[in-house]
RNA sequence: GACCCCAUCGUCUAGAGGCCUAGGACAUCACCCUUUCACGGUGAUGACGCGGGUUCGAAUCCCGCUGGGGUCGCCA
């Protein structure tokens, strides 16, 4: 096969938000179209007329353009093999199952749901697979009609004939599946739409979907896909499923584990290439020892017989860690505009000074969120109401050192060099130790006791900021 | 319950029969650096689920068990 004749798809259903275990099938999809050369596709099942939103669309749509996965065909940008959406492509369906009709292959099932449950219930209470029974298969034309009088609605349902299916999958190998155990499965529903069987086999068949990556729920349903896909003429794809993302306890990842959509943590203010990179190192690994990887080096190192078969689970701290990673890998004009893209103002700051004031702060933050907070100390006037705060203040010549650290700055502090000697011998002569003399400096001028380093600080408020904040200190007293 | 997948430090992983006294990363702890926090540096704790085989030799291959996950919908 020609590397441009591989093409892959993400093919999410728009009945939520985009999450984690989505997200990361779409990014190893996608880093497996850029690595090899191929196409990555975007699919919308919009199959469930139900749960299905427009709103739900847009959003996953946004996410992915926020992660950088843009796609060579689909949503907003059509291909040769559209629609992309598959409420648009029901006459496609609907002439493939008159195909299969055709054949003999599929037959009309009159069976309400509520019957199929309970006969499902049964089933489980005798300890029996749970199956459907293949009974419509028998019906008689005299059947059909008393149905149809009866105004009963019919699914199509396809023939399952007993047999082995070997499918071969790139992260488990060879697996084999008895279809016995399934029985004559529905396509159509009866409300006139495919089900998602249906559909993502004539869609994967007619998008020349060359490999299919998708999560390991749908390891078991593969079997029902290579018989539709033999059964309409189409080439089988290859598979390679991915094991699914765990919470903490090591059940299913959801909700009560913590946020689990994507847009949770694009809010929170993590990089987008923070979560490219931690989600690429849930099920895959480079093989040497890097970990943090800009997208190139993703795009580039990644590889589908690197993917890992075992279930991982999702750890925040980790995750946090890479973002620590990330933001240090950013040049500092690129984290300006990030923060500036995010709504954070600081007009009032020259370009250069706010980069050098990134810089200064960066090394204590994970994401843009807490980059922005840590450089309120620039533009903020600091509440000295807090605890840290009023306990500076609270000591007995916290009057004093705050005079003597103000005369000093004012009169030693020339230019660009911050007085760091004299601010030192003025400690000595005042006999204090430096834990009482320098956070109370620090404490007037941001609120906090802890932050950048003076040095570093007090040059970029500027020699007028500091002594102002200083004599506003002052006048706790 | 049946079928399928998975099984290395707490977590993510390296490991494709001898290179393993099992490597790296996160987290944790200690020390160093630093008159703050953080960063950084050094080190420590910490794993091949269990039982059988195969083999001169098994984390690696086979079988069983156990455990976890998935599927068994007119959801996808």
């Amino acid at each position: 096969m020609e590397n441009a004749d591989i093409r892959v798809r993400f093919a999410p259903s728009p009945t939520g938000e985009l999450h984690l275990g989505n997200a990361r099938t779409a990014i190893f999809n996608w880093l497996f179209a850029r690595k090899v050369g191929g196409k990555f596709i975007l699919r919308i099942e919009d199959t469930d007329q139900e749960r299905s939103r427009l709103e739900y669309q847009k959003m996953i749509l946004e996410d992915l353009r926020w992660l950088g996965l843009d796609w060579d065909e689909g949503p907003e940008k059509e291909g040769t093999f559209g629609p992309y959406l598959q409420s648009e492509r029901l006459e496609i369906y609907r002439d493939y199952a008159r195909r299969l009709e055709e054949n003999g292959l599929t037959y009309l099932c009159y069976c309400s749901s509520e019957e199929l449950e309970s006969r499902r219930i049964e089933a489980q209470a005798k300890g029996v697979a749970p199956r459907y029974d293949n009974r419509c298969r028998l019906l008689t034309e005299e059947d059909k009609r008393r149905h149809v009088q009866a105004g009963h609605k019919a699914v199509i349902r396809f023939k399952v004939e007993p047999e082995r299916v070997k499918i071969q999958d790139w992260v488990r190998g060879e697996v084999e599946f008895d279809t016995a155990l399934f029985g004559d499965f529905v396509i159509f529903k009866s409300d006139g739409y495919p089900t998602f069987h249906f559909a993502v086999a004539v869609d994967d068949g007619l998008m020349k979907v060359s490999h299919v990556i998708r999560g390991e729920d749908h390891l078991s349903n593969t079997p029902r896909h290579v018989l539709l896909f033999r059964a309409m003429g189409f080439q089988i794809p290859q598979f390679a499923h991915l094991s699914m993302i765990l919470g903490s306890d090591g059940a299913r990842l959801s909700k009560r584990h913590g946020a689990t959509s994507i847009g949770f943590y694009r809010e929170e203010g993590f990089l987008p290439e923070a979560l490219l990179n931690y989600l690429a190192l849930l099920g895959w690994s480079s093989g040497d020892d890097q970990e943090i990887f800009s997208r190139e080096e993703l795009t580039q190192k990644f590889s589908i017989e690197r993917i890992v078969g075992s279930s991982a689970i999702f750890n925040p701290e980790k995750f946090h860690w890479v973002g620590t990673q990330q933001i240090r890998r950013f040049r500092l004009a690129a984290l300006r505009q990030r923060l500036e893209a995010r709504g954070n103002d600081f007009s009032k700051i020259g370009s250069d000074h706010l980069e050098k004031m990134i810089g200064f702060v960066r090394e204590r933050a994970a994401t843009l969120k807490e980059l922005g907070s840590e450089l309120e100390v620039f533009v903020k006037e600091p509440g000295l109401e807090s605890e840290e705060a009023k306990k500076a203040f609270s000591s007995s010549r916290a009057r004093e050192i705050l005079e003597a650290l103000k005369h000093v700055l004012e009169n030693e502090w020339k230019d660009e060099a911050f007085p760091v000697k004299s601010l030192s011998s003025c400690q000595k002569s005042l006999g204090v130790s430096g834990a009482e003399f320098y956070p109370l400096l620090r404490i007037s001028l941001t609120g906090h006791a802890h932050g950048p380093e003076l040095k570093d600080l007090c040059p970029l408020m500027g020699k007028g900021e500091v002594l102002r904040r200083l004599e506003k200190a002052l006048k706790k007293f």
